[in-house]
RNA sequence: GGGCGUAUAGCUCAGCGGUAGAGCACCUCCCUUACAAGGAGGUGGUCGGGGGUUCGAUCCCCUCUGCGCCCACCA
C-alpha cells in the first residue's frame, strides 16, 4: 500500500468490483511495497508439477558476489527478467533460479583486504581466531586454511544478502527457493560428481606440463582467463658465438630478445628452415654469451624470418612458441623461473661449468625484472650486447585479474578435454554451438571463433584455497612418492568430500602423508569448473530427477558477450560430456553498458555507475525501461537523461490509470459494450499492437515489444483519452458513454499487461487498484479477448487523430491555449479518412471546443487530413 | 594480422528496395479540472566516401575509410 491510499477515493464499477485509486499516485515506495509483497506471496514460485512442455527454464550467470555490480549487470539481468515475465504470462511455469558465485580468487582477495589476513595452509586451525578490528592491508595476518575459509564463508553470506536485496529491488522475478551458491554443498557434490565421471570416461586427466602461471597469485590459469595487454619491454641484440673453426673464433650470431634474463635457460636457437642466412648453422652448435652453454641451432617453421633477427632463442619456457618448439623439437626442459616468479635459488645442472655457475650466482632468487638488469650488465661487460636496448611496447598475456605478465612453469595440473587438442572433439563442440539459437545470431561467430582457436585443453586446477577440492587422493609408495597415475577416488554416494580432511577407502587418517599412506590432492577447481555446471546444479541433476526431467535441457541462458568463451562454452563442454546435449536451446547475449564516452566501464577508470544510485534516483521501472531499450548484443552508452524518459513513462502509467479508473470510473472489461466507431478503431489498433508485441517477444526482441506498446500508450493518452474524455464524463451519454468507458477499461487492462514485464512496479500498483491477484500472474493479452472490435479498421483512428492534431495545431499556431473556442472547423482530406473522422464528430467538437460549424470536406486527390480552423472571438472580461 | 559488429537529425537509436522516422536536446506557445519530472506545436538529415545491380537504393553487391569488440601477436 502506498501511504497516499488513505485518502483514496472509492468508486464501484459496473461489475461491482471496487476501484480504489490514490489521490496522488507516486513512484516512491513502490519497490519496497511490492518486492515485499511478491516475496511474502511467493509470486514467482516455480510450479514443479508442470510437465516439461509447460516449463520455461532459465540459466542465469551467478554473479561474483565479492565483486561489485555495475549498471551493465543490472541491464543484462533485466533482459533475462523481461523474457521470464513474458513467458510466465504466456502461461509457462518459469524455472528462474539465481546463484551466487562465491568461491574462488575474487572472494579470497576480498577476504584478505576486508579482514587483513592471508591464508597459510601450513598453519594449524585456530578455533579462537578473531580477525583484527582494524585490518592492516599491508600486514596481513597469516591464518590457517580452515580459518581462512570460515572467513570467506562469513563474508560471502553478507555480500549475498546485499546482492539479493538489489535484485529484489530491481524486480527480478527470480524464484529464490531455487537458489544456489558455487561453494555450497550442492555445487560441491555436483562439481565433484561431474569431475569423477569426466575422469572415469577419460575426459579429465592429470598432466605435468608447461602451464601459464601467475606469479602473484601463484596459480595456474586457463586460456580463457588470459588478457593481452600492452607491456613495456626492450629489444636486446645479443651475440651468441659459433664454434671456433681452424682455431679461429666463428662469426657471432645475433638474436634479439626482450627477455635477456632467460639467456641462461636457452635450449636452442631456432630459425625458419628456408631462411638462407642460417642454413650453414643448422645442425651445429653455438655457445651462449656470458654463460658459455653449448646450444644447438635448429630449424622450425614457426620461426619467422622477418621477426627480430630472424633467429630466436628458445627457452623453456619464455612463451607459447617456446612450448611448441619444446614439444616438436624434443628439447630439454630448463626451468629457471619458479612458481614465485623468481630465478631458481639452486644452480641448475646445465650451468655447472665454472663460468656459467659464477655468472648465475648473480641471478639466484632474483625476480625476472632484477635478473634482467643483472644479465644486461653482464652482457655489456662481456661485449655481447650489440648497441643499446630498444624500448618497445608489445602485447603480453596477463591473467585477467593479475598485474604481472604470466610466466610459463611446468606443473602438474588437471585438465578437461575441450577440443583444444583434438579436432574431432572440437568439431563436436562446434556442432553443439550450432544447435543453439543465438540472439543476436552473429554472437555464434564469437563462439566458433573461440572454439576454433583453442590451443590446449581446459586447465581446471588452481593452487588456491577457497574453492571446491578435487575429490582425489594419491597413494604414497615406500619412499613417500605419490602415485599420480592411479588416483584414489571416493564413491559418489560419499560426496562432497575434502581430501585434506576425509580419508580414502582402505586408509585411516594416521596414514596421511606417511610412506605407504596417502595424500590428498591439494588443489581446488577453478570457479569456472563449477559454474560450467549451473544447469546441473540448479536443475537437480542426479539429486532430483523429477525436477531435472522438467527443466533440462534449459530454454534460455543469458550473459554478456564477454563470457561466451568462458561460462557459455564451458557449460557446453560439460553438458556435451555428461548429458549428450546442448544445455539450452537459446542463448541471449547482452551488450555492454559503456560510459558516455563509449569506453568500457571499469573500476580502474573510475567510470562505474553504481546501480543503487540510479535505482534510488529514477526508480526500478525507469532503470528497467532503459535496460529494455538496449537490444541484445548491442553495446549502449550510459546516459542519465534516458532514465528520465523511463521514469516519465512510469509516472504517466500511474496518472493515466488514475484518470481512467478514478476520474471516469471504470466500467467492466466488456468488449460487447464497445459500439462507437472510434472506440472500435482504438481496439483494432490495440489488436495490432498485441500481435506485434507478442511476435517480437517470442523472437526475444523485447525492445520492439516495448516500443510498440509504449508508442500506443502515448497515443492513447495524448489523442484517444483527450478525445473521449468528454463523452466518458457525460452522465447522460447513454450507449456512447458506456462504449467509451468500456474501451478505456479494456485498453488499460491490456496495456498494463503489455507493459508489465518492463514496468513491474507501476503496472502491479495500478492492477491492485481494480483487479484481483498479481498482474504478473495474469495472462499475456491476446487478440481474441478484444472481441470483434479487434477486427475494426484501425486506420479510422488515424483519421480522427489527424483531425485532432490539426485542431490543436491551429490553436498552437494562433498561440492560444487549448481551451480556446473555435467558430468554424473544416476537416479536409481523402474521402475515406474524412468519412471516418466524421463518425467521431461529436468527440472532436467537444475536445476541440468547436462552438460553430464543424464541416467535413472530401478533397479529390488529397493524401492526408488537413484542418482549417477559425478562432471564435474572445468575449471581453 | 584474423574474425565479428557498426557508421541515419547536436545526442541515443529505429527503419532496410518506392520521394527520410522516434525519443532526448533546441525553439515557440499553453500554469486545460489524470499528469508542470506536464501538455501542444515546430526547427533540424544530400541516411560515412566511391563504384555497381535496379525503372528506382539509406536499404542489395563490391570497395575504401572511421569507430567498437573478440582472437592472435612476448624473437
Amino acid at each position: 500500500m502506498t501511504d497516499t491510499q488513505s485518502q483514496a477515493t472509492e468508486t464501484t464499477s459496473a461489475d461491482r468490483r471496487a476501484v480504489v485509486v490514490p489521490e496522488k499516485p507516486a513512484l516512491e515506495g513502490l519497490e519496497a511495497t511490492w518486492s515485499e509483497r511478491w516475496k511474502a506471496q511467493d509470486t514467482y514460485a516455480f510450479d514443479r508439477t508442470q510437465p516439461r512442455e509447460n516449463v520455461y527454464s532459465i540459466d542465469t550467470p551467478p554473479p561474483t558476489v565479492s565483486g561489485s555490480l555495475h549498471v551493465g549487470h543490472v541491464f543484462s539481468y533485466t533482459h533475462t527478467d523481461l523474457i521470464a515475465r513474458f513467458q510466465r504470462m504466456r502461461g509457462k511455469s518459469v524455472f528462474y533460479p539465481m546463484g551466487w558465485d562465491d568461491n574462488g580468487l575474487p572472494t579470497e582477495r576480498r577476504v584478505q583486504n576486508y579482514f587483513g589476513v592471508r591464508c597459510d595452509p601450513s598453519l594449524p586451525y585456530d578455533a579462537d581466531f578473531t580477525p583484527p578490528e582494524k585490518p592492516d592491508a599491508k600486514k596481513q595476518i597469516p591464518i590457517s586454511r580452515p580459518n581462512f575459509i570460515a572467513l570467506c564463508e562469513q563474508l560471502v553470506e553478507q555480500d549475498e544478502q546485499v546482492f539479493e536485496q538489489l535484485w529484489r529491488t530491481l524486480g527480478l522475478s527470480v524464484d529464490w527457493k531455487q537458489h544456489y551458491t558455487t561453494i555450497g554443498a550442492k555445487s560441491q557434490t555436483v562439481s565433484q560428481r561431474a569431475f569423477l565421471r569426466n575422469f572415469a570416461r577419460g575426459e579429465a586427466y592429470l598432466q605435468e606440463a608447461p602451464t601459464l602461471w601467475d606469479v602473484t597469485f601463484q596459480t595456474a590459469v586457463a586460456q580463457a582467463e588470459l588478457e593481452a595487454r600492452e607491456y613495456a619491454g626492450a629489444y636486446h641484440r645479443v651475440a651468441f658465438h659459433t664454434q671456433p673453426t681452424d682455431g679461429r673464433d666463428g662469426e657471432p650470431v645475433y638474436i634479439e630478445t626482450t627477455r635477456p634474463e632467460l639467456i641462461p635457460s636457452v635450449v636452442a636457437l631456432i630459425a625458419h628452415p628456408d631462411d638462407e642466412r642460417y642454413q650453414a648453422l643448422f645442425g651445429t652448435t653455438v655457445t651462449s654469451p656470458v654463460f658459455g652453454v653449448e646450444i644447438p641451432v635448429r630449424a622450425h617453421p614457426a620461426a619467422e624470418m622477418d621477426k627480430g633477427a630472424g633467429i630466436a632463442m628458445c627457452c623453456t619456457f619464455g612463451d607459447l612458441t617456446d612450448v611448441t618448439w619444446w614439444r616438436e623439437l624434443d628439447l630439454p626442459v630448463r626451468t629457471l623461473i619458479g612458481r614465485d616468479g623468481r630465478m631458481s635459488r639452486e644452480t641448475p645442472e646445465w650451468l655447472s661449468s665454472p663460468t656459467a655457475a659464477a655468472a648465475y650466482e648473480e641471478l639466484k632468487g632474483k625476480t625476472a625484472f632484477s635478473a634482467r638488469e643483472a644479465v644486461v650488465a653482464a652482457l655489456r661487460e662481456s661485449g655481447d650486447l650489440d648497441g643499446e636496448p630498444k624500448p618497445t611496447q608489445r602485447m603480453t598475456n596477463f591473467y585477467e585479474k593479475g598485474d604481472k605478465p604470466l610466466e610459463i612453469v611446468a606443473t602438474r595440473q588437471w585438465y578437461i578435454r575441450n577440443g583444444g587438442r583434438d579436432a574431432g572433439l572440437r568439431g563436436e563442440m562446434l556442432d553443439r554451438g550450432a544447435e543453439i539459437r543465438w540472439i543476436p545470431g552473429h554472437m555464434k561467430h564469437r563462439y566458433d571463433n573461440w572454439v576454433g582457436g583453442l590451443n590446449g585443453d581446459w586447465l581446471i586446477s588452481r593452487q588456491r584455497f577457497f574453492g571446491i577440492p578435487f575429490p582425489v587422493w594419491y597413494a604414497l609408495d615406500a619412499e613417500g612418492e605419490p602415485d599420480y597415475d592411479h588416483p584414489l577416488l571416493p564413491r559418489e554416494a560419499d560426496l562432497p568430500i575434502d581430501p585434506s580432511t576425509d580419508v580414502p577407502g582402505g586408509y585411516d587418517e594416521s596414514q596421511r602423508a606417511q610412506p605407504g599412506g596417502f595424500i590428498g590432492d591439494p588443489d581446488v577447481m577453478d570457479t569456472w569448473a563449477t559454474s560450467s555446471l549451473t544447469p546441473q546444479i540448479a536443475g537437480g541433476w542426479e539429486s532430483d530427477d523429477d525436477l531435472w526431467q522438467r527443466v533440462f535441457p534449459m530454454d534460455l541462458c543469458t550473459q554478456a558477450h564477454d563470457i561466451i568463451r568462458t561460462w557459455l562454452f564451458s557449460r557446453v563442454v560439460r553438458a556435451h560430456f555428461e548429458n549428450h546435449a546442448a544445455p539450452w536451446s537459446h542463448a541471449l547475449v547482452s551488450g555492454f553498458i559503456l560510459d558516455p564516452d563509449r569506453k568500457k566501464m571499469s573500476k580502474s577508470k573510475g567510470n562505474v555507475v553504481v546501480p543503487t544510485e540510479i535505482l534510488d534516483k529514477f526508480g526500478a521501472d525507469a532503470v528497467r525501461w532503459r535496460a529494455a531499450m538496449a537490444r541484445p548484443g548491442l553495446d549502449s552508452p550510459f546516459d542519465e537523461t534516458q532514465m528520465k524518459v523511463g521514469r516519465r513513462l512510469a509516472m504517466k502509467v500511474l496518472n493515466a490509470s488514475k484518470f481512467v479508473l478514478g476520474g471516469v470510473g471504470a466500467s467492466g472489461v466488456n468488449p460487447f459494450e464497445v459500439s462507437e466507431p472510434v472506440d472500435c478503431a482504438l481496439l483494432g489498433r490495440l489488436a495490432e499492437v498485441v500481435r506485434t508485441a507478442t511476435d517480437a517477444f517470442e523472437a526475444y526482441d523485447y525492445t520492439t515489444a516495448l516500443e510498440t506498446a509504449e508508442k500506443f500508450f502515448w497515443a492513447f493518452c495524448d489523442d484517444y483519452l483527450e478525445l473521449v474524455k468528454a463523452r466518458a464524463y457525460d452522465e447522460e451519454g447513454g450507449a456512447a458513454t458506456v462504449s467509451a468507458k468500456a474501451t478505456l477499461a479494456i485498453a488499460l487492462d491490456v496495456q498494463l499487461r503489455l507493459l508489465a514485464p518492463f514496468l513491474p512496479y507501476v503496472t502491479e500498483e495500478v492492477w491492485s487498484w481494480w483487479q484481483e491477484g498479481s498482474i504478473h500472474l495474469a495472462s499475456w493479452p491476446t487478440v481474441t479477448e478484444l472481441g470483434s472490435a479487434a477486427a475494426s479498421d484501425a486506420v479510422a483512428l488515424d483519421a480522427v487523430a489527424a483531425a485532432l492534431v490539426g485542431i490543436r495545431g491551429a490553436k498552437s499556431t494562433a498561440k492560444v491555449g487549448m481551451r480556446a473556442e473555435l467558430s468554424r472547423v473544416d476537416i479536409r482530406g481523402p474521402q475515406a479518412l474524412v468519412a471516418a473522422a466524421e463518425l467521431a464528430a461529436d468527440d472532436l467538437r467537444k475536445t476541440g471546443k468547436i462552438v460553430g460549424d464543424l464541416v467535413f470536406t472530401p478533397v479529390e486527390g488529397a493524401t492526408e487530413i488537413t484542418v482549417e480552423a477559425e478562432l471564435a472571438p474572445v468575449a471581453e472580461g
